[in-house]
DNA sequence: TTTACATATGAACAGCTTTTCATTTATTGT
DNA sequence: ACAATAAATGAAAAGCTGTTCATATGTAAA
């Protein structure tokens, strides 16, 4: 066995990726495709943020931003700590920061054809 | 005035972003965040590619490929030519292929935590 | 234990998206 | 003009998602 099963399941030469590498690259791009998700995803890159100031950061409500950090939580997007009554999110890990830092960067950045 | 209308339209301090370019990253996160788009994009990525060649190489028929085609076109994901009867489509601009290729990086790299 | 606060969860509604199928437009060759 | 191929478009169906509201859980202090 040269190759083992994550790289064989009759893959259907998708491009540069295999298919299931495919849907977790979509699925992570859907859960980042929504604003007020992002806008969540954005508050949680400077540092630690408890789920109050988020929701008061982005004028949306505890319950809302709850809802969707168990969504980010599970595709591990960001991290929670609780401390006390409160429970800090912060983005999950370097590849997530550096990934978001560099979107960020081409948002700034001009068009082609727009000079 | 030191502050002009672009940076301050009552922003509610949303991060690093404002409200509009939170909302143009999101929209491009929601784009690539369907499984069938994104093969799509990235099967323009090597070069360029007409529309039945992408239909096939990601098992979808031609109508469906069509259809998502309009919708990255109209945010400038991918740039379409006609030559003759077949249309050509590849990555928009350097950013997005830019971009990509970091995302596709990422997502080969081992996460944190699981090793 | 009771109160107060912070977060999480469940159910339901409204709106949106993906997909398919049928049809149409564009282009080339006979 | 006609036929053949490639792509685009429109309408309709089926399923999914974001949001709200009400309620529950966890934590700390009185």
């Amino acid at each position: 066995m040269t190759i083992d099963a994550e790289n064989d399941h009759h893959a259907a030469a998708d491009g540069p990726l295999d298919e299931g590498q495919t849907a977790d690259l979509a699925e992570m791009f859907r859960l980042l495709g929504d604003p007020t998700r992002l806008s969540i995803v954005l508050a949680t890159l400077p540092g630690e943020i408890a789920v109050a100031a988020i929701a008061r950061r982005i004028g949306a409500s505890p319950s809302l931003v709850s809802h969707h950090l168990r969504l980010l939580r599970g595709a591990r997007i960001v991290r929670a700590e609780r401390r006390g009554k409160q429970v800090f999110y912060s983005t999950a890990d370097g590849h997530i920061r550096d990934m978001l830092s560099d979107m960020i960067e081409h948002v700034g950045e001009p068009h082609e054809g727009a000079g």
